[in-house]
DNA sequence: CTTCCACAGGAAGGTCTGGCGG
DNA sequence: CCGCCAGACCTTCCTGTGGAAG
């Protein structure tokens, strides 16, 4: 690139009045003050913990509703102007928010702790510790603390297990254990999966579910409400089109009304729009974001895999390139076996393997169901419906990494 | 109806890393 | 330094199973 087109790509940014007015309008984490569609769950929501500035202990409360449908925002709304009202009337309020799904800060029962417990100030060292050791110290804390603990726990679902089970019982448990000390705790959960409670320790489950409340879906009509609220404050006047924000809701109504997804949709469309340097963002543009958002996805999924991962994924590739059809665990164990041979490595055993593909699958980077043949076995079906495109970018990507002759097998 | 394939996937345990406190 | 701990990542061993073929 020669220096003067560098100087015009600067100097045309600089001159053009862009399409964004406030582009964190359009951001996961930004906090309207005005959330449409859901003002009988915040209002029912206000009600069932208002009990705390009256140093009541309110209900637990247990939220279920798909990705995108509002959850952790009414939350969030609710709980902090319910701290600046007890601020106002000299009630102690600690909010604990943890989202179980952070990879590596709260997806293990130490982790969580560790996150819990840094809410009261205290710094745990990240390892080391037993975990019987943080429990005492977060009873000392809540103990200590003398008023209302609110815990919310957003995406419980990711805790299933054990893990879960034993935070949460030790938590209802603390709030039986300190009655004297005046502090008290309350427990909110969110989740994504309608059978997560039924899944729980019963012991947990009726405690956890006091109150229930559900938050459904969107429909296209209301996420056009929100995307056309949103798109007043991110964007200057002018700049999107009617077409692109209907197309954008009916995309996003598709997808269990996802309203995350069709502000996600929106960034990314003006984005791109703004890079090929028009002004208005059309329908074609949300089109164009849709597809890059996908390929942006699997390709980040597949650099991030470790090793062996890669090369399943490799040998799945290679076995598609053949035969065009869905293939079967045992076939890919073969040529995965093959692979690492000829790269020097040791072969992890099916059994690990198998599990490796179920993760593949889950990251949606395959499409993998078990199918019974009857007299031929039960095994995974798996098929990689992506489009050659991406395809090629994976084989890109696994490329980088593994000598020529190794793909070329 | 039974058989039997080709795995799925649970359980338990091993090994290694990074880090604690004494 | 030691002994201990949590967690990631594997292995070993195992039981379970849908349905075409016989």
């Amino acid at each position: 690139m020669s220096q003067s087109s560098l100087n015009d790509i600067f100097r045309s940014y600089t001159n053009k009045v862009g399409l964004f007015k406030d582009k964190n309008a359009l951001s996961s984490d930004f906090t309207p003050d005005n959330i449409p569609h859901r003002e009988k769950q915040i209002e029912e929501l206000a009600h069932v913990i208002a009990p705390v500035l009256r140093n009541e202990k309110p209900s637990n409360i247990f939220i279920y509703g798909k990705t995108g449908t509002g959850k952790s925002l009414c939350i969030r709304k609710v709980t902090s102007s319910l701290e600046e009202a007890a601020k106002e009337s000299g009630r102690k309020v600690k909010i604990i928010y943890i989202n179980c799904k952070m990879k590596k800060i709260s997806d293990t029962e130490y982790r969580m702790l560790t996150n819990i417990i840094s809410f009261f100030g205290e710094n745990v060292p990240f390892t080391g510790l037993p975990t019987n050791t943080l429990y005492q110290k977060l009873t000392k804390h809540i103990e200590n603390y003398g008023g209302s603990v609110i815990f919310v726990f957003d995406e419980i679902d990711a805790l299933l297990g054990k893990v879960g089970n034993e935070i949460l019982y030790t938590i209802t448990r603390i709030n039986q254990d300190i009655n004297s000390s005046g502090s008290k705790i309350t427990i909110i959960g969110i989740s994504n999966k309608v059978g997560f409670i039924d899944q729980l320790d019963p012991r947990i489950r009726s405690s956890l579910s006091e109150e229930e409340m559900v938050f459904p879906p969107y429909n296209a009509q209301e996420i056009k409400d929100i995307l056309e609220a949103r798109v007043s404050m991110a964007f200057n006047e002018n700049t999107v089109e009617y077409g692109a924000i209907r197309k954008c809701a009916a995309l996003a109504a598709q997808e269990n009304g996802d309203a995350r997804k069709a502000l996600d949709l929106l960034r990314v469309a003006a984005e791109l729009c703004e890079r090929e340097g028009k002004t208005t963002v059309n329908e074609s543009y949300i089109n164009k974001a849709q597809a890059k958002i996908d390929k942006d996805r699997v390709v980040e999924v597949v650099k991030s895999q470790p090793k062996h991962s890669k090369i399943v994924l490799l040998s799945m590739i290679k076995l598609y390139g053949k035969s065009q059809k869905a293939m079967q665990t045992g076939d890919v164990y073969m040529l995965y076996e093959k692979l690492t041979n000829q790269y020097g490595l040791k072969a992890l055993t099916q059994r690990r393997v198998s599990d490796l593909i179920s993760e593949l699958d889950m990251l949606g980077v395959i499409n993998a169901s078990i199918v019974s043949k009857g007299r031929y076995g039960r095994t995974r079906k798996i098929n990689l419906q992506l489009n050659p495109d991406l395809i090629k970018i994976m084989t890109r990507t696994l490329a980088y990494e593994f000598p020529e002759s190794f793909l070329n097998v």
